[in-house]
RNA sequence: GGCGAGGUAGCUCAGUUGGUUAGAGCGCCGGAUUCAUAACCCGGAGGUCAGGAGUUCAAAUCUCCUUCUCGCUACCA
């Protein structure tokens, strides 16, 4: 392994399309400034670079749809999340953001650069064009129905509905957003990232952490589900991805042909880690290129566990390709974080917005940072409630850690005026006590040193613990009667302890750990006797009912009024012009059969009254083929044709479908005649 | 369907290369105490380590099967 002289450490960029939850915070960002803490409180040299993601159709469709421009929208969130992050005490040593000068010219240039070389290929695809707007539209610009979940409004690389990610050539019924018309399919060049060609380096990376025979890192530092799925996709064959689109909201594609196409997401976001890395070292008389193109350096790459790919394949193999750059030492994915029983979901509400947590708790973001320290979901997924919230802020900051030093600081003025005894001579208790804590610091370096923060967390805690024990054991409020000089040792050693849980616990709570300090009115790992402490003030306040009822209430309340809380929100509203252009009908199934190529799927032929056509649908699950013939069905009619697994479906079947996802034929209630209109 | 990660006490989670009686914190019950924010401290109950089979002197740990959860991926209503 290399000897690190400096780290290079990125927490992923938000998207600058809304605010941050809780989720976020807990899988990314909380313990990339934890391990950055306690890399600069060892003197390390670190850049910890983060910045808003700028770029991408959903901000230029929101833009257009909010009637504003895509740099207001990305303006204020930018905003918004910096300012979140930065009262939350996530302290990057820059905060940058995809939309400025500099970060275009660095993803322009190393598209340049890369381009030169022959590191991509060039292809030509059929893409929706928009012919009132002459524009090639991007996956995010088309919308239709969810060939996944049949829900409509469906994104064209996304259904946020069901969260698939789809190609917008899959969607049913597609319509540009800009004039509401079907979009035609043209032909459009791209250029692609042939990953196909990086399988054997990257495989070898990955398994043995040697990179052209140099060991890079130690694979088994790295979490299983980083390499695990890694070599997942390696095993499963790479493929050329593309790392452009037609749009006009990005970074330009800097050479001949890319007009009117911008660098992909992929392409541009990760090179946004560079280019913050070039204006902060600018800003800072430093050289940029130290800390990223010198293999003394460690780059490490904070994110979720959507992110593993990116930052464990596609980003190695550009950054490789470019030829000077180091690839990161570690990629310490977290899991993702549930909410009250339930997947957070943005676009159902279900989530706890760090913005809104900050206005609600006030001056207390260093209980968040302890609870959701405690709760990471570093191997597995792992679920906050506001129940665990409050127990553990009151049972364990406010009841073992505020309480000791609390104790220890009252005593100290009761007995001293605030003065640091002198301590008489130690005996067995006292020097124990001692060598506890000094083990118990090696032993949180190690755990931050390998990325598990929960344990080093727990480890801290437990000297706030032997403090109270110490306290306890020894009793120096009966002993003062008896013996006011051992007194003065044990009240030496109680604020000793006071002195190293101001430093164990500052790279998790860093605000408290200050104020801690101003209480003990000393910043040195020194604590001399004589010195004079500051009066005792309480580092947390109990946290009641009343605020923990009404948070509950609070992301309750957007469900509560539904009998079944899972249903998904009306869509848009329609005329009754727009009804009347869907054509359903009942039919009569007269055959069905597995289909020879998918699982899911059967294919069935039907009459529908005006002929008799085939179509495939998607219920092999839940129907065996000889139970459904002879059933009366609904049939959406007039739905374009599409080849589905190699057979032309003609309509669509419709299906009724619980939370579970089970689905049921929605029939008529008695026998009808087929091709009978519903409407 | 393929692949990956998981399933350990009521809750949140640890369990190194298989090795005595499976751990921690919280919660619960009991005790002790009063310097401290009814806090702290001590003790106790509570687990067929998802289920089954196998390898072994020995399995939470290794192998296989089943099952459930999450993610990626693939044909999808």
């Amino acid at each position: 392994m290399k000897e690190a002289k400096r780290y290079t450490i990125t927490a992923a960029l938000p998207y600058a399309n809304g605010p941050l939850h809780l989720g976020h915070i807990a899988g990314c960002y909380l313990p990339a400034d934890i391990y950055v803490r306690y890399l600069k409180g060892k003197g390390e040299d670190v850049a910890f670079i983060c910045g808003s993601d700028e770029h991408g159709a959903a901000i230029t469709l929101r833009a257009k749809k909010e009637n504003t421009t895509p740099q207001h929208i990305v303006d204020t969130n930018h905003e918004i999340i910096k300012n979140a992050f930065h009262d939350f005490g996530i302290q990057f040593d820059i905060y940058h953001r995809t939309s400025s000068k500099l970060h275009h010219e660095t993803a322009s240039q190393f598209f340049k650069d890369l381009n030169d070389k022959g590191s991509f290929i060039q292809e030509t695809s059929e893409q929706f064009y928009d012919q009132e707007h002459e524009q090639f539209l991007a996956d995010r610009y088309v919308t239709g129905t969810c060939p996944k979940c049949s829900s409509e409004g469906a994104y064209g690389d996304q259904c946020e509905k069901c969260g698939s990610s789809l190609n917008a050539t899959d969607l049913i019924n597609p319509k540009s957003t800009l004039s509401g018309k079907t979009p035609v399919l043209k032909e459009t060049s791209h250029w692609y990232l042939p990953m196909n060609k990086h399988e054997e380096w990257l495989k070898e990376w990955i398994e043995t952490g040697k990179l052209n025979g140099v060991q890079q890192h130690d694979p088994n530092e790295w979490r299983k589900q980083v390499i695990g799925q890694c070599k997942s996709w390696i095993d499963n064959g790479l493929q050329p991805r593309s790392i452009t689109r037609d749009l006009d909201w990005g970074v330009q594609v800097p050479v001949e042909g890319g007009e009117g196409k911008v660098l992909y997401v992929w392409f541009d976001a990760p090179i946004g880690y560079i280019s913050a890395t070039k204006q902060w070292a600018a800003d800072n008389n430093k050289n940029w290129e130290d800390y990223w193109k010198n293999d003394k350096t460690e780059l490490i790459h904070f994110i979720g566990k959507d992110n593993i790919v990116f930052h464990g394949i596609i980003f190695p193999i550009i950054l490789k390709e470019q030829g000077d750059y180091i690839l990161p030492t570690n990629v310490p994915a977290n899991e993702f974080l549930n909410l009250e029983g339930d997947k957070i979901s943005t676009s159902r509400n279900w989530a706890v917005w760090l913005h809104e947590y900050l206005e609600d708790f006030s001056g207390r973001q260093d209980e968040l940072r302890y609870v959701l320290t405690s709760i990471a979901p570093e191997t597995k997924d792992s679920e906050f409630t506001w129940k665990d919230y409050q127990a553990r802020v009151n049972n364990e900051l406010v009841a073992i850690l505020g309480n000791f030093i609390n104790r220890s600081v009252v005593l100290t003025h009761k007995y001293y005026n605030g003065i640091v005894p002198e301590p008489g001579q130690l005996n067995e208790v006292d020097q124990t006590a001692l060598t506890i804590i000094e083990t118990t610091k090696s032993k949180i370096d190690k755990s931050l040193s390998e990325f598990k923060f929960r344990d080093a967390q727990v480890q801290a805690m437990d000297i706030a613990r032997l403090g109270n024990k110490y306290l306890a054991d020894l009793e120096p409020w009966k002993l003062i009667k008896t013996d006011e000089e051992r007194v003065k040792t044990i009240m030496n050693i109680a604020l000793q302890i006071s002195n190293a849980l101001s430093f164990v616990f500052d790279p998790f709570l860093p605000k408290t750990c200050n104020k801690l300090r101003s209480i003990l009115n000393n910043n040195s790992l020194e604590l001399k006797a004589g010195h004079q402490i500051n009066a005792a003030e309480l580092l947390f306040q109990k946290i009641e009912d009343e605020a923990i009822d009404a948070q509950i209430e609070k992301l309750k309340a957007t469900t509560v009024k539904q009998s079944n809380p899972k249903a998904k929100p009306m869509k848009d509203e329609i005329t009754f012009d727009d009804f009347t252009k869907i054509d359903i009908r009942t039919a009569t199934i007269l055959t069905a059969e597995k289909h020879p190529d998918a699982d899911k799927l059967l294919k069935l032929t039907v009459d529908t009254g005006i002929d008799v056509r085939t179509v495939v649908s998607g219920i092999a699950e839940h129907y065996n083929p000889e139970d459904i013939i002879g059933k009366q069905v609904s049939i959406l009619m007039n739905l374009a044709p599409r080849k589905i697994r190699g057979i032309e479906s003609k309509g669509m079947i419709l299906m009724a479908e619980n939370n579970e996802g089970e689905l049921s034929f929605v029939s008529p209630e008695k026998a009808m005649a087929n091709g009978g209109e519903i409407r």
